[in-house]
RNA sequence: GGCUUGGUAGCUCAGUCGGUAGAGCAAUGGACUGAAAAUCCAUGUGUCGGCGGUUCGAUUCCGUCCCAAGCCA
């Protein structure tokens, strides 16, 4: 019998979080992010953590668990995640979990299989290195004869991911390509995902509205204080809000410029997140109007609680 | 009121010695298996300000009108 679990995807800024609430709720749940940035102690305007008093008393995990110099990757969050389930089932609790990190919740509510493939950070950077002196055609042509499988889905101008395949070899002498055929079409759970969308304008309307409501609730002063204890080119100021003020403090542009790169960021964000749970998730959805948040939230917990 | 310079994609502009046009940015669509709020890919039809004229053919030349900026009264 697989365990039950309900899961709340969207793009930025749809309302997950205060359905969330209302699910843990109604079916006596907790609440699992499915976030890559909330993880991060101290980035709470930023990654519009839920509050406290947003909470209610509901139990919350997977978010402050990690400083913010510290790094993060989908294959910690599956293995602190599935155990969580686990737990909160037992419990007798419901657990929700509620993310914009498309990758991370397929990771978890199906079989990823990266356990098995760690990294190595120095052979990154080399990686990196070379590339940077003799091209990135080099590296993918060395991909090129070792996993030409993994260069039919990865374009060349992708070095990230060209970079990551060698390193699956290098680590563990297996071809990326064929770590990847290990991918499961079930779910690993009794899953009932819900999709949250929004008509686009509406929804662009609600992220440049949020950004100006973060900048007013201290979003400048949060990031500041990041800047000034040299916090540098770690994962976590890779956070949108964080990289555009750090273009501001270094002097690389104004105020209002990095405000506005703020605000188009993270409306291509959401644009990223709607493509991907869209096209890589099967969830129910629901289209929520600007005026009336909530409007579908009687039926949405009748369906989530009649699966 | 007169003169000058402009009016071309959502924005900034290029260009067509007359054969209905193209860059950057924006936007849109897409990919995604240990950085994923990351990384990467693809996509340019617009009454060329309006109306006339010349011409086989005008966004391009001419006339006129409208609009904007600047200068002179």
């Amino acid at each position: 019998m697989k365990e039950k679990l309900i899961a709340i995807v969207g793009p930025t800024a749809v309302g997950k979080t205060a359905l969330s609430i209302y699910l843990a709720k109604a079916l006596n749940g907790e609440i699992i992010s499915g976030d890559s940035m909330q993880v991060y102690k101290g980035m709470d305007i930023g990654t519009a953590k839920v509050t406290k008093e947003e909470q209610d008393g509901i139990p919350h995990h997977l978010i402050d668990i990690k400083e913010p110099t510290e790094s993060f990757s989908v294959a910690e969050f599956q293995e602190l995640c599935r155990p969580l389930i686990s737990d909160i089932t037992k419990r007798g609790k419901l657990p929700i979990l509620v993310g914009g990190t498309g990758l991370y919740v397929n990771a978890v509510t199906h079989g990823f299989g990266f356990a098995e493939s760690p990294t190595d950070a120095e052979y990154r950077s080399q990686l990196e290195r070379e590339a940077e002196m003799k091209g990135k055609d080099v590296l993918y042509q060395r991909l090129m004869e070792i996993d030409p499988k993994a260069c039919e889905k990865i374009h060349p101008n992708n070095l990230r991911r060209v970079i990551r395949a060698l390193e699956v070899y290098h680590v563990t002498g297996e071809l990326f390509s064929v770590q990847q055929t290990e991918e499961k079409q079930e779910s690993l759970y009794n899953l009932v995902m819900i999709g949250l969308t929004m008509e686009r304008e509406h929804l662009y309307q609600r992220i440049n509205k949020r950004v100006d409501q973060m900048v007013d609730d201290g979003l400048i002063q949060e990031v500041q204080s990041f800047y000034q204890q040299g916090l540098r080119d770690c994962q976590s100021i890779q956070a949108i809000g964080y990289k555009e003020l750090y273009d501001y403090f270094d002097g690389r542009c104004s105020l209002d410029e990095a405000i506005d790169a703020l605000k188009q960021n993270s409306r291509r964000y959401a644009k990223r997140q709607l493509t991907w749970f869209m096209n890589k998730t099967n969830a129910t959805w629901y289209t929520v109007s600007i005026d009336d948040p909530s409007q579908h939230y009687q039926e949405i917990v009748q369906f989530v609680a009649g699966n």
